[in-house]
DNA sequence: CTTGACCTTAAACATAGGTTCAAACCTTAT
DNA sequence: ATAAGGTTTGAACCTATGTTTAAGGTCAAG
């Protein structure tokens, strides 16, 4: 797939893709014979999990750290066993951190939900 | 107060302080006689709410638009309910998609482990 | 009355996360 | 073969969220 196709695909825009790519946040494309990027139909999933992410405020640095499932790579099995646990205890730690921003809007919304019975107002300032 | 209690108070710095009253984030401040600001006791529990919401990933707009107060002050319960609602959703999706690319992770990581001679892996260095 | 710690402003600087632009090249359809 | 439209690069530009700096004014203690 060509930049255009992912990116219509995933909803974002071109330069944003190869801003991501500047920036290692996704892997460099493949080039075709012509110099274009050549890209695996599963970029699409990453990109939306980078949109996603970023929706509940996580830096870019902070997705890229979690990010696994593009590229193929042959590397020692040693290497791939600890990038494999780096990245697991990233998403581990993603994921509790996710949950932990999910209760405390849970909580949030008690508590308003609560104040809204007693609906004492203040000036907007 | 003048500014560098309340910034001492909230944990925040002053230059921070500044910025919000600029930007319409907090209300500007009185003055007293020497043009010092002076500020009431409860703008560090607004200074301490907006560190929270931008902890949720609201951005400082989305605070300063929907005046949520903390504590006894409420302001705009149906809007800052509605906001709430929805980082909700997202979050709750998010760690869907999280937990998903975790197990993929832990595949990964068995096949490895359960097959040591193949080196052959996804990764994104 | 001097010293040091505060306060004031405006403006410059910084970093993240992008977008836009120019100039050139490639592809596809007519 | 030409026009429309997609792609390449690098550089400039933009908004959000602050911090830092320069050039002063104020205050409380010694």
């Amino acid at each position: 797939m060509k930049i255009g196709d992912i990116a219509k695909a995933a909803d974002v825009t071109t330069s944003r893709i190869r801003f991501y790519e500047r920036k290692g946040i996704i892997p460099p494309a493949d080039r075709g014979k012509n110099g274009y990027r050549d890209y695996p139909e599963d970029l699409v999933a990453l990109l939306r999990f980078i949109e996603q992410a970023q929706g509940l405020g996580f830096t870019l640095r902070e997705i890229a750290d979690v990010e696994i499932g593009t590229g193929e790579h042959i590397v020692s099995c040693t290497d791939a066993l600890a990038l494999l646990a780096k990245k697991h205890a990233a998403v581990v730690s993603m994921i509790a951190e996710a949950n932990d921003r999910k209760h405390r809007i849970e909580s949030l919304m008690a508590e308003l939900e609560a104040s809204r019975r007693k609906a004492k107002v203040v000036a907007t300032d």
